[in-house]
DNA sequence: TTGTACGCGTTATCAT
DNA sequence: ATGATAACGCGTACAA
């Protein structure tokens, strides 16, 4: 790939006037930038970002971290933010770290190898004071989106309180028994049992946490089992919820008559499904955009300054199965 | 950041040793050793991987350019090909064309911008001569995958069969006309429309293209209402046919007595779709696999090749829809 | 307006 | 075994 000193060579200039001249300065001969010009395009000359970046300042490089791109949720968000970012000439360095937080660390450490610019990141259990303080030593702009991690940059749907809406909607509807589907420190959980324990209700709430489709079969066949009424089922994310809704109808259970479902996310194939699947919606777009935007105003302006804290309000998306 | 010079004056050797701490090389005091580990090791020292991609031949950066990543299985296949790369120390620029040429032109000048070692696209019309032209000229290797493209490396199952093996199973089933959801020049369509001119059913077989779900009901409806008997439906992805098993579910027609359904991609969920959905399935790990590998020896074996024309077989799988 | 000189952080080559 | 030194491609300061 050609480069600028090599231009110089063939048009007789000398390097930086090369690089004036495809900077667009405008201290150039026109004679020249034309001979440059014409030079840079018939051999279609490509900047070296590495070179850029070495010297410069700015690498337009974002690293992305989600916990699972096959997930319809994290792929739209990843696209969001791309597309966000290519707004303002950033392209991104995607990391998937599968839920593994080995993955992660080793993915937090490559892209600072990458300098970038900053990163987006969901982290596993942002939760974790350790990761808190590995954030901060980390010394690489760092927003958290669709995660609360106090003391850092965060943009995320408010679980808590999520959890506590579908709570209500549920008990609303008449459920008599809760269950939840995913790991107890999961914030939607936290906000969900509350909720219930308040209206009395939080000894007929549980939780089971997915590990494949036949542990989750038996594990509902077994909660389902036991009496206690019309059973509300809460997913930890639409995935989850599909497969509940699978499992139900292969234990023969009505939805929603017997069993009721909300899932979480409104990925777009919820409105799909068969029954239609309630969920709670998160604005993705709004995110990616908050997030970027945020990032960015970090990158520009690395002054200190206090973290965002921007819980933005998801919306439950009532359909067939709840 | 630090890097080695800083590490050098600290621990009072000289940088080019460092570099040899830190690389393993094995011709240097083991108290040297010690004392430059530390020190890195103190200071979180990360390389900085635009210098040695600016000096050296490698940036271990791959470019993957797909046309949706919120599309299950693209976002599936990018998760495979970066568990894939990321075994051999490599990192992931990820595009989106979103379908939009002009898009996917701009990124590939972007990605050897970054002098990215590879790419691996899903380019958006791979036979026409235009790309192929494009990509020749540049000096990139570059593998497509799920699309064959003449000329070009190229990994992919191959659709005009996938669309012969949906005909023949729809014929065999007992259906009597034939609906392909997607555009006339997929080559699905093509192996599907042949196969069922073959049969004598030609006639009986018609494509809708997509364009929205009111547009799509629409067209359905119209054309189910003809008269004709059991109507089998291909659709081009597995998104195309869960919209058409819900539409016929609001038509009211019971799936697969009176129309079957058959998807494409065979995306996770469409074993959770009530009913659940028959696809035709790709190997996608498969198909990361053989691309980042042939990917990576034209890395590390420039030489002119004749190109790899690697057609894997799709298998059909059967479940309930059709 | 244009050119020279330098530095960014690394690897590689050559002495020592 | 270790240290100078150059080179990668760019932007920037300074000089002309």
């Amino acid at each position: 790939m050609i480069t600028m000193t090599e231009i110089a060579k063939l048009t007789g200039v000398s390097q930086p006037t090369v690089s004036r001249v495809l900077n667009g300065s405008q201290n150039v001969d026109p004679e020249l930038r034309e001979r440059v010009l014409a030079c840079a395009k018939e051999h279609d000359y490509q900047l070296n970002a590495l070179a850029k970046g070495l010297q410069g300042r700015r690498t337009k490089l974002l690293g992305v971290l989600v916990t699972d791109i096959s997930n319809g949720f994290f792929a739209d968000l990843a696209k969001q933010i791309e597309m966000e970012a290519r707004k303002s000439g950033y392209s991104i360095i995607l990391f998937n770290s599968d839920y593994n937080p080995q993955n992660e660390r080793e993915y937090l450490d490559v892209v600072r190898r990458y300098r970038v610019d900053g990163v987006l990141a969901v982290p596993i259990r942002e939760t974790s004071g350790e990761w808190q303080e590995y954030v901060k030593k980390l010394d690489v702009p760092m927003v958290m989106v669709t995660r609360q991690a106090r003391g850092l940059d965060s943009i995320y749907v408010d679980h808590v309180q999520a959890g506590a809406m579908v709570a209500e909607h549920l008990a609303e509807r008449g459920f008599q028994r809760f269950l939840f589907i995913g790991r107890d420190y999961d914030r939607k959980y936290t906000g969900f049992r509350r909720t219930l324990e308040e209206k009395g209700l939080g000894g007929r709430t549980a939780n089971v946490v997915y590990q494949d489709d036949a542990q989750l079969n038996q594990a509902l066949r077994d909660w389902l089992r036991s009496p206690g009424g019309r059973a509300g089922i809460f997913a930890g994310n639409d995935i989850y919820a599909m497969r509940v809704l699978d499992a139900l109808r292969s234990l023969g259970i009505a939805v929603p008559s017997e069993a009721g479902v909300i899932g979480f996310d409104d990925t777009s194939m919820g409105r799909y499904l068969n029954p239609r699947l309630s969920s709670v919606s998160q604005p993705i777009a709004r995110m990616a955009r908050e997030a970027v935007a945020r990032l960015l105003d970090r990158i520009g302006r690395p002054e200190e300054r206090p973290p965002l804290d921007l819980p933005l309000q998801a919306s439950l998306v009532v359909r067939e199965s709840a």
